[in-house]
DNA sequence: TTGTACGCGTTATCAC
DNA sequence: GTGATAACGCGTACAA
């Protein structure tokens, strides 16, 4: 407000160039002599020049915005996975703008809509709730992060390979019965591929096991009564036996791990237990429990690589759209510790 | 890209309007005729049409945008926070530009100027890096979190009375010594409150105490085994005494927590523990800790309306700015968990 | 109630 | 290497 502000057309006088020189001087440095790029140079800092870049978008249509539709940022994964997607900022210079969604879907479609109006270059989704063909229907460049993902490109946690090694690292440790304890995840999100992993693995091995899966409601306590109900249940059932539980996060797993020390005072030798996600409660815990963890790094910057890639080709004068959604997946590694041996 | 965007002017010929008339369905659709209204409204869907608020902004100056720079998104105090911002959209309809700073100082600057290159309406600073004296000389609507805020609006948890509240907890308790660990942290800061608060009731209730200042290392397993080093210390000095222990924050709170449990196999009676911040951490302990919650939902609504306050006095034709930084202070709650009785 | 004409600050096109 | 001019899409005095 008050001064208003310094522009091109005043540098331009300033400076007996034109508009179009200035530009240059920002744009394309090289085809301006030495001598005059250093003139310019002064001008700028003499009238105290902040580049405007609102103006530019309009001017070239380029915004570098890209936007972001999250569940929630109470789950650490999920702040986790936000936080390294804007750390790419550094290397491809797109600016983000950030919705939480808390999976309301006409909340969510708002937001796209206010997205595309502030002309988004592309989308990263990491929210469940509009379908991935709806999300295609938008025909910009979208990438989704561990969610149904039928038509759009994607990058997911090879959900059945942490399964995997979390269950064969429960048969190494020598146990009678294996458990995988979970919520019934539609086979369409990748997440299901953590109880697929398990009952492969156990038929493999002939491993005897059960499967249970069950609501745990939305609400700390809830879940907890809910783990403290299947707690019961496994020490009844196989009493006497080395059990291995694999649950299906490291929170689960901790209420469980909780509940064990606090009946024996310890973890008994015939439990194993290993959870998902290596989230801060897994190494935080009584015992620092072993858990998969989902390489968030990785998958951000293959995200945003994907991304890029779409954008960059909607620049071309001749654009070739991708014919298949490109799907990409990132290996989560095993981490062990005392809760295994 | 391929046709280009339907603007007014499409819609100004196809109705046989002007274009503003156009604009001003938009902007101040009563000033039409019911009918008119429906025409255009009609020609919107006829067209598919689609706004472009870039546009907008290089018109009316008013980007709607805010620009964030966080610390870090590890901290669930920090993603809790951001959080609670970005819903303040609901509200205001103020779109966030977030950057995380990772505490670096340069590169917090440099994020600044791509902020302001966007023409952001205001700041809200989680970050310490940058001191508020400089960030005032940006002469922009500016709002700090619980940070060094001398020059610049804030909002900040009451931690004096945090520490009054808890510290009081603990002399309920019938401790015979109470004990605060902290870091080294600056007067400057609000969370210095925290130990300012604990040698104050100490003092007044005439209770024997102990103010542990460390340093407690970047990471995880550097402060574990500063905590641990000061559990043995504890343990010897004051074997026998009940100990009321207030920690700085909940994460500390836990590792001391689990510390004793492992060694105990339960919480003696001899401790009494509290924690800061009201983190997951803190119920998913392995025992409940009290701690003392802040009320992050509100912090961030009165930040976000302390600057809004600040944005709409800037597009006032003469607007007065503020002769004294606004300070607020929110008071936290104390959480009675099972670590306290 | 509606229209005209111009401005917002930059980039793109073409000419010199 | 440099400049004039027309976009980009919308808002807003001012006029009718």
């Amino acid at each position: 407000m008050g001064k208003k502000n310094v522009t091109f057309a005043d540098i331009a006088r300033y400076t007996n160039f034109s508009k179009t020189t200035i530009s240059r001087y920002f744009n394309n440095p090289d085809s301006l002599t030495l001598e005059n790029q250093e003139k310019i140079a002064e001008a700028l800092v003499a009238l105290d020049y902040k580049e405007n870049k609102v103006a530019r978008i309009l001017a070239n249509g380029k915004t570098e915005f890209v936007g972001i539709i999250i569940p929630n940022l109470y789950l650490h994964y999920y702040s986790q996975m936000l936080n390294q997607i804007l750390s790419t900022y550094e290397t491809y210079g797109y600016k983000f703008l950030v919705f939480v969604g808390n999976s309301k879907k006409d909340v969510e479609k708002k937001y796209i809509q206010e997205l595309l109006a502030y002309k988004i270059e592309g989308m990263i989704i990491l929210s469940h709730t509009i379908p991935s063909e709806e999300l295609a229907s938008y025909n910009i460049p979208i990438v989704t992060i561990e969610r149904e993902d039928q038509h759009t490109c994607s990058v997911n946690t090879d959900n059945y390979m942490g399964a995997v090694q979390a269950t064969s690292l429960l048969c190494k440790n020598e146990c009678d019965v294996l458990i995988h304890i979970n919520s019934h995840v539609s086979p369409q999100v990748p997440a299901y591929g953590r109880i697929q992993g398990f009952l492969d693995i156990c038929k493999e091995r002939r491993m005897a096991h059960e499967l249970i899966l069950s609501e745990f409601g939305h609400s700390y306590q809830d879940t907890f009564e809910c783990i403290q109900e299947i707690f019961r249940t496994l020490e009844e059932k196989y009493a006497g036996k080395r059990k291995g539980v694999f649950m299906a996060n490291d929170t689960h797993a901790n209420m469980l791990l909780n509940l064990i020390v606090r009946k024996y005072g310890r973890l008994p030798d015939d439990y194993r237990l290993i959870g998902f996600d290596d989230s801060p409660i897994s190494s935080q815990a009584i015992i620092p429990t072993s858990t998969v963890g989902q390489q968030i790094d990785k998958i951000a910057r293959e995200a945003m690589e994907l991304l890029v890639m779409q954008m960059n080709e909607r620049k071309k004068r001749r654009p070739v759209p991708l014919k298949e959604p490109v799907h990409k997946v990132v290996t989560p590694v095993l981490v062990r510790r005392e809760t295994t041996s």
